[in-house]
DNA sequence: TAACTATATCCACATACGAACATATACTTG
DNA sequence: CAAGTATATGTTCGTATGTGGATATAGTTA
């Protein structure tokens, strides 16, 4: 028996950001990079065939998002994944996409009548 | 031992589209109004305040990403949630923005030296 | 201090998206 | 078939947001 709390406007605002920060390809590739543990801009500007400019906005939206921690050591700064549900909820999401891509593979294998 | 999958940018897409599906506040909210079962658009329009027409698409968008499921019954429109794993996933979001709240709190209280 | 590297920010532009009104469509009932 | 109800869609508008080039800032090294 699960309770379902209350939510105001305000957190149903809060949770939507939270949403909207991994809702971005780029922001996304981002995070998978990071999948395999803390990298510096470079790398992942690199990794991601992105611009400078726009990996550092993007990483910024999502160390603002809470969703990356941010280091600096010396010239260089590292970004990490900072929330561990956000593995989780990549799987989740992920998951649920595989299966639905299957299931449209399967009806279209047998929509013939 | 976990095994990271690599992801196309296709897939990618997919996996942000799906996230931005949950990444706006009247979804979220329509989304938490289902969570107690099936409605028609017009229990909808009224538990939300939202105007018939913007509910109507929030609903058609989170039909199309495949969070809701659509059941037509003479002039009514029902509709519910359709995958399941959305549970988790607002669980888990709301979970840590809460936490994240509570920690920003906490500094607020101490901060001051 | 001057050159150099890594990262962040400013700016301009194009596009996506949500809101609201009016209207169309689908179904029911007299 | 006409009127009425429930839902969907067309249209316009304002705003938010992603992008890339240029530039600013911070830190290192000669």
């Amino acid at each position: 028996m699960k309770k379902v709390r209350w939510l105001s406007d305000d957190a149903i605002a809060l949770i939507a950001r939270r949403f909207s920060a991994l809702a971005e390809p780029m922001r996304l590739k981002l995070v998978h990079a990071l999948f395999a543990g803390e990298k510096s801009v470079n790398a992942l500007v690199e990794e991601t065939g992105g611009t400078q400019a726009n990996v550092s906005r993007h990483l910024q939206t999502l160390t603002q998002a809470h969703v990356l921690s941010r280091r600096k050591e010396g010239l260089q700064v590292f970004y990490a994944i900072a929330d561990p549900t956000i593995f989780k909820l990549c799987e989740l999401v992920c998951g649920s996409v595989e299966k639905q891509l299957n299931r449209q593979v399967e009806a279209f294998g047998v929509s013939a009548d």
